[in-house]
DNA sequence: AAATCATATTAATCTAGTTTAACTTTTATT
DNA sequence: AATAAAAGTTAAACTAGATTAATATGATTT
């Protein structure tokens, strides 16, 4: 693998623990680099999910597809976040969701086969991975607050002030449906926060 | 610690991975047993979350109070499962949640101070934490997903078939709270589902 | 048994957000 | 530059769910 794509994921790593230059070299002769194109899936709805993915550039969309073919946005992932089907990942299992890139996208992927390795290889690695885990599960969980307690409003001005590097990358209506609502209503709040100022 | 209330925490964690017997000796002996009356607080907004906390018995629910003093149910808890204000307790900041128990309430808490040195002791309940944590992720996730693809009967009815068990000890207009919905919104749901088969 | 307090129901009115559909603007393709 | 395709806007009619308020039921206390 390029050495300073590498290094990327070693920096961002090297925050939560820190890894000898021997784990180091270990974690990434084992990881998989790899470029998407604009519209590639990494993972179908249906697929078992066989890597877990660093976000080195690019952007990504997971999302659902319900009985009427809707389609619900659950996140985006651009650069120093993660992005897969966690569930179908840990689990082996029929993925929920499709992952789909917004744009070139450059990843480092972790296989599934070779994760039990890796963790018994640089145990350190199990305490990262549970500190990331732990931040987005409690983030995941405020965000389920968010979304009974404050009205679509609320909830697009909070997204835009939290991810202003995200909103001007996408679409308006991949907005809406992350947000919960229909493109036409997202159409309607932006003009009216337009007004008020 | 009474020994077969401690049983009962190692017979869960043996679930996820194996402990020797002097690693259960060495956790055992570093978390703490406690019990709680019907309407005491285990934690409450505004403060410091000392404790992780694993439910032997009872029932306890997290919720939120917004600025219009509306409590929102993020959710409850029974026996072997765990409940805190995860965010304040990794981040040791202010939490955003109080916990209540609705049941007289058995717990084995993990203090702040010692987990550290507990997972130096026993690596392995890293390795369990960051298992049992990517589940609660899962769970989380899926739940975004059903508040946006459901209606509120959907909901309604998935709830009660995943935790039919909760839904027998609680009053109705707490299950309305953690759906999202009003207590007569959920009152109508009910009598329509009763019309209906 | 009466009184009180918490919980649940019902119904009328209201509103945030959806649906449908026509139109405009922007971006990509030839 | 012309055309097509994708993305965004506006407005009218509609609906899921909220609000308000009155009533009913059920527990708990005295």
């Amino acid at each position: 693998m390029i050495k300073e794509k590498g290094q990327l994921l070693l920096d961002y790593i090297n925050r939560y623990v820190s890894l000898t230059e021997e784990e180091e070299n270990t974690l990434l002769s084992k990881v998989v680099y790899r470029s998407y194109l604009k519209g590639q899936f990494i993972v179908q709805q249906g697929d078992i999910c066989k890597y877990e993915c660093f976000v080195l550039s690019g952007c990504t969309k997971t999302f659902y597809i319900d009985d009427e073919g809707q389609e619900h946005i659950v996140m985006f992932s651009i650069e120093d976040w993660w992005t897969a089907d966690m569930g179908s990942f840990i689990t082996q299992t029929p993925a929920d969701y499709n992952v789909q890139c917004l744009e070139k996208t450059e990843l480092i992927m972790f296989p599934y086969d070779i994760i039990e390795d890796l963790y018994a290889a640089i145990p350190k690695l199990e305490r990262f991975f549970r500190q990331i885990i732990q931040k987005a599960f409690v983030a995941s969980q405020k965000r389920i607050v968010r979304s009974f307690s404050l009205s679509a409003k609320e909830r697009y001005v909070y997204f835009r002030n939290q991810y202003p590097k995200i909103e001007q990358r996408i679409p308006q209506y991949m907005i809406a449906s992350y947000l919960g609502i229909t493109k036409e209503f997202l159409s309607k709040i932006k003009s009216e926060l337009i007004a008020e100022q």
